[in-house]
RNA sequence: GGCCUCAUCGUCUAACGGUUAGGACAUCAGGUUCUCAUCCUGACAAUCCGGGUUCAAUUCCCGGUGAGGUCACCA
């Protein structure tokens, strides 16, 4: 049975690069037929933000991440909380102690301190194993306890990576348990990953340096090492610096208040580092499900793009069905229970559901993201405040006198007027614009545009035989007849 | 700085010794009876550098260079 997990600490929000680690760990397990786990990393107090676990736990919801176990919903593994766990962290701290594999640090934080900056200042690296205490004191908790380490070289595999070396050198007397008598997560993770059955750690590249650390404690416990998975980083949009919280990397449901439906999400970060060999780039989750494999995850960093993540959103946006994309105009999602943000501007917000929905009907594929809703959706609620700067600046538009744009637009109402209500339809409305153009001696991108205009005032909107028929024949006259 | 990892169009990537180095985003140019957008067509655009190995290197090896990571009582 595989099982993976994904271990955020409860510091603040997820980003994409923290996602991405969430993601693939799911996928390998759901590939599989396995378990996906949510474990808090809650062991550094000082750290810890408020409100952190419900945010990360929102997060994942959000995207569709859906945990077998975890801090919420229990498990058999139970509690999903390190803090929760503190006894099972000193049990197996004092078999280690037992069996002469940790010993009780005898420093202070200043006198380590001052142990590494002599280091530092003779050139030399700094370990903690030159400095090893000969006669330790009984541990008795108000101190840190250190692995007694075992220094040599380590080869290992990583499913990602590839093969990996390391000398005795980056081997050293790490802190499993610290002075407030909290585990480090060095510690606690390897001892929960053991009692929690994870076979795969899937994590990012910041921890393949202390992996042969990991390695000379799983072997101080006599315990089989899972595999493991690193994930190379996702780099900042300008490019050179792993994507973290401290240089403003946004938190994920950001993106969903900026209108990105949850399955461009998913796609676009599957889409850095993964891809199933072939050109397709759409995904749905479930295909990602189906064909997702670590062998085929990349060893570079990726940059994010938020550009093709638009381009993204606007596809899927095309590929969901009216019911679909109508509930998540309202911030409706299918995972979470209460409302992400309802995206219709202030008209929209009082018409009716039908209304909206004829609306959504016909600007669905111009939408790149929810966002863009208002600007496509506000002149069918309500009647827009004529822009005249917006002609002025239209390369075609500008030619001609503003008497003569506002003859043409009186041609147009004088001839649409003529059209009774039965026949204002899509063909007839197409008819009697053609008919226009020949009687005005006008082209198309004058007497149209011009048209549009009027009606919408608007910097893109659907065609205008559908934006007519929307209106409604006495609006539309309306429009017309007022600019 | 030590150690580790990585390196294909501007960006995300394909290629697992033999291809005109493919696709997608972006950009640009056309087209679709309206602008913007969509959609369609096309164009532009890459193997970091230097050595090897080989009949043949994007691919394997070595050395540079560049980028990222890591050297905490943070994870």
């Amino acid at each position: 049975m595989i099982r993976t997990r994904f271990a955020p600490s409860p510091t603040g929000y997820i980003h994409v690069g923290g996602i991405r680690t969430a993601l693939f760990a799911f996928l390998v397990a759901r590939n599989a037929g396995g378990k996906f786990v949510l474990r808090l990393e809650d062991t550094d107090k000082k750290r810890e933000v408020e409100g952190s676990e419900a945010h990360i736990i929102r997060s994942l919801r959000a995207l569709g991440i859906e945990y077998d176990e975890g801090p919420d919903i229990g498990g058999p593994f139970a509690p999903y909380r390190q803090s929760e766990r503190l006894d099972n962290y000193k049990k197996w701290a004092e078999k280690l102690v037992a069996a002469g594999r940790a010993y009780a640090d005898p420093y202070t934080p200043e006198e380590v301190q001052k142990l590494r900056a002599d280091a530092e200042e003779s050139g030399k690296p700094f370990r903690f194993r030159d400095h090893r205490p000969e006669n330790p004191p009984v541990w008795d908790e108000s101190q840190p306890l250190r692995l007694k380490s075992d220094p040599k070289d380590y080869a290992w595999h990583d499913a990602v990576m590839g093969n990996l070396l390391a000398g005795a050198d980056s081997i050293d007397d790490f802190i499993l348990i610290k002075s407030d008598g909290y585990p480090t997560y060095n510690f606690a993770h390897i001892i929960d990953d053991l009692e929690m059955e994870i076979t795969h750690i899937i994590r990012g590249q910041e921890f393949i340096a202390s992996t042969p650390n990991y390695l000379n404690l799983y072997e101080a416990l006599e315990i089989t090492p899972p595999i493991f998975a690193t994930m190379p980083h996702i780099l900042n949009e300008t490019g050179n610096k792993k994507l973290g919280k401290r240089d403003g990397a946004k938190d994920v449901l950001e993106y969903f208040r900026d209108g990105f439906v949850q399955e461009a999400m998913v796609n676009f970060i599957a889409s850095m580092g993964w891809n199933d060999g072939t050109e397709q780039e759409i995904f749905t989750i479930e295909e990602l499900i189906a064909k997702f494999t670590l062998d085929r995850v990349g060893r570079s960093g990726a940059r994010f793009d938020e550009k093709r993540l638009v381009w993204m959103n606007s596809q899927w946006i095309k590929k969901l069905d009216l019911d679909d994309l109508y509930a998540r105009t309202l911030g409706k999602s299918q995972t979470l229970s209460d409302a992400l943000n309802n995206f219709w501007g202030p008209a929209g917000q009082n018409a009716s559901d039908d209304e909206r929905r004829k609306v959504l009907t016909i600007i669905q594929d111009r939408l790149k993201t929810l966002a863009d809703l208002p600007t496509l959706s506000e002149y069918f609620f309500t009647r827009p405040e004529p822009n005249w700067g917006m002609i002025d600046e239209n390369k075609q538009l500008k030619k001609l006198t503003r008497d003569e744009q506002i003859e043409l637009l009186k041609a147009a109402a004088d001839k649409l007027g003529k059209l009774d209500a039965e026949n204002w339809n899509a063909e007839e409305l197409q008819n009697t614009l053609n008919e226009l153009l020949i009687e005005t001696d006008s082209k198309p991108p004058i007497l149209f545009s011009l048209i549009r205009y009027a009606l919408t005032w608007a910097p893109f909107s659907p065609g205008l035989p559908e934006t007519m028929m929307l209106l409604g024949r006495d609006e539309t006259l309306t429009r017309l007849a007022q600019s």
